[in-house]
DNA sequence: CCATTAATTTCAT
DNA sequence: ATGAAATTAATGG
């Protein structure tokens, strides 16, 4: 199965319609919930995490996306506002272009609405998919669900050697688990033959 | 070396 | 089995 990334978009093309890079510092907001959604985001450098804060503060992380990757285009295309947060984890550059120019692109090039198709069906797959593992109130059910998907996206045939390159505490966060939980479950499925742990890397 | 951040263990529930 | 708090390890300046 071939990786979507989603999105990535030529960036001179994104130039030539208005999109500027702006730099961002480690943990500085690209947007918050509530905000109206403006521009189209793509990443150039560095790392941002979409997420949200439960009424007891603990923290859920919807996604971490990378290099080359756009992040909440979907809102775009409707009148609402972002129910959720985007965060760099680290320094970033992300490049945005305003809605209007977004849209004067992908109608001068509609081969992007194509590929923009298969990138929100990617996610909404995706969702799903976490849906599923994340119903279970099995630990080790929901982080399969978890290191399948961060593996789909990687496609080498790699018996137990797909570094997950997460932290403990983001994985907690993206399963809804507590760190504890993970580190546990992470020991049991390695006893279980389901992973590898090596120093501290999660090999899959 | 100190400060920060992450991983793991301990301990109480 | 779970989570808060304490401990240990690693990373960065």
């Amino acid at each position: 199965m071939k990786t979507i990334s989603c999105m990535n978009i030529d960036e001179s093309l994104l130039y030539s319609f208005g999109a500027e890079e702006r730099e961002y510092k480690k943990r500085e907001s690209v947007f918050k919930e509530e905000d109206h959604a403006l521009y189209y985001f793509q990443i150039t450098e560095g790392k941002v995490k979409l997420n949200n804060y439960n009424e007891n503060g603990k923290e859920f992380i919807h996604n971490i996306l990378g290099k080359k990757q756009s992040f909440g285009e979907a809102m775009l295309f409707l009148n609402q506002r972002y129910p959720i947060n985007a965060v760099c984890l680290e320094k970033s550059k992300i490049i945005r272009l305003p809605k209007n120019n977004f849209f004067e692109m992908i109608t001068q090039y509609p081969h992007l609405s194509l590929e923009m198709n298969a990138c929100l069906s990617q996610e909404i797959f995706y969702k799903l998919k976490m849906m599923q593992s994340l119903a279970s109130q099995n630990p080790m059910q929901r982080l399969q669900g978890l290191l399948d998907y961060l593996k789909s996206y990687h496609d080498e045939d790699c018996h137990q050697c797909f570094h997950i390159a997460f932290t403990r505490q983001q994985i907690a966060n993206l399963t809804g688990l507590r760190v504890e939980t993970v580190i546990r479950a992470l020991k049991k499925m390695e006893k279980e033959g389901m992973l590898t742990l090596k120093d501290r890397k999660i090999l899959y």
